[in-house]
DNA sequence: ATGCAGATTGACT
DNA sequence: GTCAATCTGCATA
C-alpha cells in the first residue's frame, strides 16, 4: 500500500523558470519536505527572498559569476547554499527568466509541519516559533548545509519542494533584511498562517 | 519591546 | 584586510 505522502509530486522545474520576483511570491505556501534515512522533516514556506542579477545590487550575482555563486547561474529548480557570518547557511532555491543570467530565491521562514522532535533537537530549544523562522535557523533545523549545494528540488531526493496550501494567503511585501543597497526593491514576501 | 555586542570563517577586492 | 542575504544572549525600559 502507498500512504498519500509518496504520491505526491514535487513541483516542476518550470515553474522556477519564471522571474524570479514571482517565484518568490508563488513559493509562499509551498512546503519543503527534507529526508534523512528515514526521518522527515517539513514546513510551510512562510517567509522568502527574490534576489535578481545585474539590476539588483544586494544579489550575490550583481558582479558577475564567482565559485561561490556558480549555482545562481546554473538549473533553475536546485539549491544555492552558501555559508555567512562565519557560522551559519542560508539556502536558496535557483529561479529565473531568460532575462537574466542568474537569480535565486533565498528562503527565510518555514512554519514546521513533520518532524517537530528532530527540529528542535537540531535547534537546541523546545520552542516551535523558533525552530524556523529565520534563514539561518530553517538549515540548522533541517540539517542543510554545503553538501546540499545544486541539490535538485524538483526531484524527490534528500531535499525537495512540493504543493502545500491549497487555499491562497494574503501576501506582505517589504525590504529585503539584512542588506545595505537595493533596499528600495520590496522583495521580501510574507504569508502568516 | 527594542537594542547592541560578540561569535567566527570563507569569499572576495 | 574587510565584511557578510544572521542569531543569541544580555542590557535597558
Amino acid at each position: 500500500m502507498e500512504s498519500k505522502d509518496e504520491i505526491v509530486k514535487t513541483i516542476p522545474r518550470t515553474f522556477y523558470e519564471r522571474d524570479t520576483v514571482k517565484v518568490a511570491r508563488d513559493l509562499l505556501g509551498k512546503k519543503l519536505i527534507r529526508t534523512i534515512g528515514k526521518q522527515t522533516i517539513s514546513g510551510i514556506i512562510t517567509e522568502t527572498e527574490a534576489y535578481r542579477y545585474a539590476d539588483d545590487p544586494a544579489s550575490h550575482a550583481y558582479r558577475g559569476l564567482t565559485p561561490r555563486n556558480r549555482a545562481m547561474f546554473e538549473q533553475v529548480g536546485k539549491a544555492y547554499v552558501y555559508f555567512t557570518y562565519g557560522m551559519y547557511f542560508c539556502f536558496n532555491v535557483v529561479a529565473r527568466n531568460h532575462n537574466f543570467a542568474a537569480g535565486a530565491v533565498l528562503i527565510r521562514g518555514l512554519k514546521p509541519e513533520k518532524g517537530i522532535d528532530v527540529m528542535k533537537k537540531n535547534r537546541k530549544t523546545n520552542k516551535i516559533s523558533n525552530l524556523a523562522n529565520g534563514p539561518a535557523k530553517l538549515t540548522q533545523a533541517l540539517n542543510i548545509n554545503k553538501k546540499q549545494y545544486g541539490v535538485d528540488l524538483a526531484k524527490k531526493t534528500e531535499l525537495y519542494i512540493t504543493s502545500g496550501l491549497d487555499k491562497k494567503k494574503k501576501i506582505f511585501a517589504s525590504k529585503r533584511i539584512g542588506i545595505k543597497n537595493g533596499l528600495h526593491k520590496l522583495w521580501n514576501f510574507k504569508i502568516s498562517i
